[in-house]
DNA sequence: CGATATTTTGAGACCTCTCAATGGTCGTGG
DNA sequence: CCACGACCATTGAGAGGTCTCAAAATATCG
């Protein structure tokens, strides 16, 4: 049992533009390249595809009532996204860094004449995989300080897509500081005085905006799991 | 990609008393029952069933590495829990409220000879409504104050599991105050000073501890979901 | 190079947590 | 049946972290 007002997907009043590539056969796989602000899918659209990153990274996101926007994950290059539920996607995704893209039709994780075993058993444990992730997020989001969670941020994302340069670690983000502060359910402010609390501490030397260089991985690990 | 250092299960340090049904066959189903404070499955263990909770109800739970608790979700009648990823569990499984449990063999949930097609696919639904279902409890989690939590919380519960009388609804409440303030990730005063407030405000009575008469659903929900 | 958007920094308020004490419930044993 | 003790829930007071509001600084882009 969840607490929610199960939020009936409005395909109604959509913002958003839709991207839908072109119908394939059912086993057909389609690769193909996104570009930056793209949307490949919104909340309630028929989820004809799973889609599977293979470079780039998107944003998957939720609005609520209010109006306010939840970022509930950033995909990034392995991450298999879109699981429908009811055949209807529940989140917006949008291209926030130029991506390259597997689209498998949707019917290769039900059920029924299994035409290709391999990828089913693949998108169904990636599925299975992404019950648990969501656990682990909701962990690390309930039980975390500020500090904390940028600097598992900061970490994760270091470890999946940064680039050693010498001792450091360079990486960069593509996502902006207010979709950091959605993803870490804080405000902006809050973000930006925990990236220049890490500046100072010299755990960190952000390049450009966009670009950080990560100076000390293991005191950054630190941060992410104590107090101090 | 989520803010997670994917916690390892670790099947050495269990606390928990196993208490695994006997081996099946592969297509069959248990119908068994649980009486309250018996453990299902735990954290770690291999994911042999899928379980089904027909009645009662059961805690899912989770413990970080500081040693907090928290509650992932309550099993309700209808729920479907105990998804493997790569075929352990994830959380621990306690009965809180004795009772009837089907238990599927995890297979029927993966791919090769679909030896039961309604099964399968009741049960690749309901993994996929999982998901949905979490990143709904995340957006609520994430944004709403502890006075609307505690609303939304008994709302849902009285519409699952509640009984009508007259114009009120009756329900019980199997958990414990500190399990609803783990599962709201709330402070166990916090949790009881939105109770007190919701009595005096008229909205509930308490008649036990264990159970709470709602008298004004409507306010209820209005709670829920404004600021007031 | 100016205009706009984004980020950073600052000050104060507020919500929830922590710590502490009281009150209530339930089971056990006298 | 009542007394006692253990446990859970409630209530209170104070502290602290994060939010909100406001402004300055920086980056982006035409």
């Amino acid at each position: 049992m969840y607490v929610t007002h199960s939020t009936a997907a409005a395909p109604a009043a959509m913002p958003y533009r839709r991207n839908v590539p072109p119908k394939l056969r059912a086993t057909a796989q389609l690769h193909s390249r996104h570009v930056t602000g793209i949307h490949l899918f919104c909340e309630g659209d028929d989820a004809t595809f799973i889609y599977e990153i293979r470079t780039g990274s998107v944003r998957l996101t939720r609005v609520l009532e209010n109006g306010r926007r939840q970022v509930i994950a950033f995909g990034l290059p392995g991450d298999i996204i879109g699981f429908p539920d009811e055949d209807r996607h529940h989140t917006n995704c949008d291209i926030i860094d130029t991506a390259d893209i597997i689209a498998y039709p949707h019917r290769l994780l039900d059920t029924g004449e299994v035409v290709d075993p391999d990828t089913h058993q693949r998108l169904l444990g990636a599925a299975l995989r992404e019950i648990t992730a969501m656990q682990d997020h909701f962990m690390m989001l309930a039980r975390k300080s500020a500090m904390e969670k940028v600097a598992s941020f900061l970490h994760v994302l270091s470890r999946r897509t940064g680039t050693p340069i010498g001792n450091c670690m360079f990486l960069s983000l593509p996502m902006s500081r207010t979709d950091i502060a959605d993803f870490l359910v804080l405000a902006v402010e809050t973000v930006s005085r925990s990236f220049s609390l890490l500046r100072k501490k010299g755990l960190i030397a952000p390049e450009t905006l966009q670009t950080v260089l990560v100076l000390d991985q293991d005191a950054l690990v630190a941060t992410s799991q104590n107090q101090e």
